[in-house]
Order: structure tokens, then C-alpha cells, then sequence
DNA sequence: TAGCATGTGCTAAATTTTTAGCACAAAGCT
DNA sequence: AGCTTTGTGCTAAAAATTTAGCACATGCTA
């Protein structure tokens, strides 16, 4: 629960700027403007990010001579309560239903996920019994 | 695309209202009030349903005396978006493996709803070929 | 080494978000 | 009818956010 709570705090930009983060696992200054909706002034990116580090959200390694941000929580541990607060607001807590409207949304999986999707829950039922 | 980058340009009291009002399916401006963490006040909480009224996102209907809001787009057709986005975001595009996160999150599902998935996974593989 | 490009930190201002408070309306009660 | 409760609309102010700009550091190249 504290996790989720973490990602509702955040403001519209520095959500949108941790979001960057997270799809490249790091990114610098110049790649978070890059990929930003909208993009704001250079400086205006660094100053959130520096914002994003004093708040604990992400630290950042020299690299060269820039530096790379990276979140302090790791992709796993922070896509799991996202991924169950949207379960929650708008699949109303059903993660079954949440699983249908991946599958359904225009048959975004691989004949090789879905086999080993197919595993993965014939385990989760067995190891339910 | 488009639905989701409604959901990112909101603002964050914007956003957490928007979820009260998906969780519920609709909320009288009594009740966003009571299900918003740091709850602010009862003025501020109608002044921004009506903002958000105006800006599109939801619409109201008079009930005996008091306003019921409801989002202007169905669950689904921002719940989908919404997914989508988090999948993208931490779990690489991969389908697979925010699913398998799921199953996985100290099993979530009960034996009916593995049994229902494993219908839909089979009818998707079988689908897809 | 001098000049340029590309970084950073910091501060103050602009803009947006968020809030409280006042004025008024409808419903329920005594 | 008058009073209380529970609503609403609107406006102005407070708070938070987002932004630009200046000053300085470092690496590269002529």
C-alpha cells in the first residue's frame, strides 16, 4: 500500500518524468526531455530531477560528464502496486478481468507467451490446491 | 494513445479524484471527499469536480438534492489505456510478464478465476493460429 | 590555450493547482 | 413559518508546481 500511495503523490510532471525512468530503467537529463509530452526547458527537466532525488525517488550516477538517473526502487517492486491500483480503480479489484482485457486488447501476446502463460497458471492452480 | 495521455495530463488531485470516481463507478462530492488521502476540504473537492466537469472528464446528474458525478468515459475505455500504460511502463510492453505478476502477487486468484483465465488463454491460442 | 559545446547548481519568477470562505437554494423538522 | 442541515456556485488567496536564466565546470578541438 505505501508504494502506491508514493505514485499518487506525485505531481503531474513528476510522474511523467519517473514513468521516462522507468521504461529505460536510466536516463539522463537529455533523454527525459526527450521523451517528455510537451517538453518543458532543458533546465526545467534537470530541476525536477533534482527535485526527484531530494524526495528519494531517484539517485543518479556520474557518468562522463553526466549524470544518469536511475529510480531507487526497482521496476518490480514499484510496477507491482501500480499495476494493482489500476487493477483496483478500474477492473474493481477483478485481476481476472484485468487479464481479459489483455488478451482481448487486439491479441497483443505471442503464441509463445500465451503457451507459457498457459503454464504459468496451470502451476498457480495446482499449487492453489 | 489518446485516452492515455488524458490520464497523464491531469494534475494529481485531478487524478485521485478521477480514481474515486472509476473505483465507485460514480461519487456524490461527499464521497470523493471521504475516500481521498489527505482529504482537503469539502468546497475545494466540488470546485474541482467541476473543473473537471469542465475540462470534459466527467459529467453530473442532480439526485434528489445533491450532484452524482460519473466519468464521461466507461471504465473500460480508460481502464485498457490505463493498463496498457503500466505494462509499457514496468513490465517492458511485455504482457507476459505483468500478467505472471499478478498470478504471482501472493495468489490474488482464486481457483475459479485461474480456471475461467485458462479458458480465455486457451480460446486465445487457439484464436491466434 | 582560447573558444565552443554540453554539462551542472541554484534562485527567482510565472503559472497552475489547490484551497477556504462567502452567498444563496432546497429539504426536513419543530 | 423559522431554523438547521446539506447542498451548490463563485471568487480570491495560498500553496505547490513548473519554468527560465544566470554562473560556473569540464571536455573537446582548432
Amino acid at each position: 500500500m505505501r508504494a502506491r500511495k508514493v505514485l499518487q503523490s506525485l505531481s503531474r510532471r513528476e510522474r511523467q518524468i519517473m514513468e521516462v525512468v522507468y521504461r529505460g530503467g536510466q536516463a539522463t537529463a537529455g533523454e527525459v526531455l526527450a521523451a517528455l509530452p510537451d517538453p518543458p526547458s532543458y533546465s526545467a527537466v534537470r530541476a525536477m530531477l533534482r527535485v526527484l532525488e531530494n524526495k528519494g525517488h531517484l539517485r543518479h550516477v556520474p557518468e562522463g560528464t553526466r549524470y544518469v538517473y536511475r529510480p531507487t526502487v526497482t521496476r518490480e517492486r514499484a510496477g507491482i502496486p501500480a499495476l494493482e491500483n489500476v487493477v483496483e480503480t478500474f477492473f474493481g479489484g477483478s485481476a481476472e478481468k484485468a487479464v481479459a482485457a489483455l488478451l482481448d486488447a487486439r491479441s497483443r501476446l505471442s503464441p509463445q507467451e500465451l503457451e507459457r502463460l498457459s503454464t504459468l497458471i496451470e502451476q498457480a492452480r495446482s499449487e492453489g490446491r
